[in-house]
DNA sequence: TTGAATGCAAACGCTTTGCACTCGG
DNA sequence: CCGAGTGCAAAGCGTTTGCATTCAA
C-alpha cells in the first residue's frame, strides 16, 4: 500500500547559453551544418540547434540508432539535448520522412538514415543491422493479398549468425 | 495509440456450436487437453494447469496473439492466469520450441502458434498479421552475409493497406 | 519433503505527456 | 507579443523480478 516516494528535489531552472557553442569549427563542420540545414528545410522542419545536432549525427551516413544511443552520443559531444526533445525530434524526422523507424527487437525501436525501401541482415546476438540495397535481393513471387487490400511494400530480414 | 487490434478468430472448430458457449464436459474437450498435455511434455516442459490452459488457446489453431490478448482470453473464460504466469509461460513455450514471437510493431509482442519459417502480411493500420506458408514466397537472390557469418532464416513482410 | 510453479505487487526500461520556460520572428 | 520549440519530472505501458505461498512428485 504505501508507496515509498522519493522526496522531491529541487532542481533550478536549468538554463544554457544561448549561443555559447560554436568553437573553432571548420569549414567542412560548417558546410555540414549547411546541409543539414538545408535538408530540414527541405522537409519542411524548423532548424533549430538541438535539430541540427541531432541531424549531423543522424544524416552523416547510413547509420542504424536507438534514440538512447543518440542521446548518448549528443552527451558525449558537448551538445546534450534532452530526451523528451530527442523524442519529439526523431518522430517528427519520421513524419517529415528523414527517417525510418526499424522494428526488429521488442526492447528498442530503430530509426535508419536511409529512408527508401531496402532490406536488412540482422545479427541475432548483437542486435547489429546491416543495410543490404533493394536492387541486391529479389522476391520473385509472393501470394496476392487478403481482400481489399494491396501489397505497399515486401521487406525482407535476413537473420544472421557466427558461422560455427 | 490504440490499437487494440484482436487478430481474426479462427472458426474452424466446426464441433462447437455458432455461439461458443462453454461446453461443461465433452469428450473432445478431454482429447483436446490430452492433445495439448502430449505436446507439453513431449517438449519438455511440465504440464500444469495453467500451461494447459494457455495452451489450449494458443495451440488450437494458427493464431497471433499477444500476453495481453491472452490473459484477457483466460479472464473471459473461467480460468484467469496471473500476467506473471503468462510471461513465464509464454517465454518458456518460445525457449522449448513451441511458440514463435513476432515484432513488427514497438508496442508489443506477439507469439505466433506456427513455429516453422513462414512469412506475413502485415495490415499496417490495424496491426493485423496473416501468415504466408514458406512455399508461396521466393526471394531468389540476396547478397552474402557479412564476413563469418551465415544467412540463418530470411523473412518476408509483407506490408499491406485497404485498397483506395 | 522439497524443488518447481504460481501470483501478487513492486520494480524496470523505454517512451510519452503535462506544463512552465525560452526563443525567435 | 505570440506560437513553436525545449526540457524537466511524472506518468504510462508492456514486461520482468522478488518473494511468499501453493502444488505436485
Amino acid at each position: 500500500m504505501s508507496n515509498i516516494k522519493i522526496p522531491p528535489p529541487r532542481p533550478e531552472t536549468r538554463r544554457r547559453s544561448p549561443t555559447g557553442e560554436p568553437r573553432s569549427l571548420g569549414a567542412s563542420e560548417a558546410v555540414e551544418r549547411q546541409r543539414v540545414r538545408a535538408r530540414l528545410l527541405n522537409a519542411g522542419v524548423a532548424p533549430t540547434i538541438q535539430r541540427l545536432e541531432i541531424g549531423r549525427i543522424v544524416f552523416r551516413g547510413p547509420i542504424h540508432i536507438s534514440a538512447d544511443e543518440l542521446h548518448q552520443k549528443l552527451e558525449a559531444s558537448s551538445f546534450p539535448v534532452s530526451r523528451a526533445t530527442i523524442y519529439n525530434t526523431l518522430k517528427l524526422f519520421v513524419e517529415k520522412g528523414l527517417l525510418r523507424e526499424i522494428v526488429v527487437s521488442a526492447e528498442r525501436v530503430y530509426y535508419d538514415s536511409t529512408t527508401d525501401l531496402h532490406h536488412h541482415f540482422y545479427d541475432v546476438e548483437t542486435g547489429e543491422l546491416t543495410d543490404i540495397p533493394a536492387e541486391e535481393v529479389t522476391v520473385t513471387r509472393f501470394p496476392p493479398p487478403p481482400a481489399h487490400m494491396t501489397a505497399d511494400e515486401v521487406e525482407v530480414l535476413i537473420r544472421i549468425r557466427k558461422s560455427a
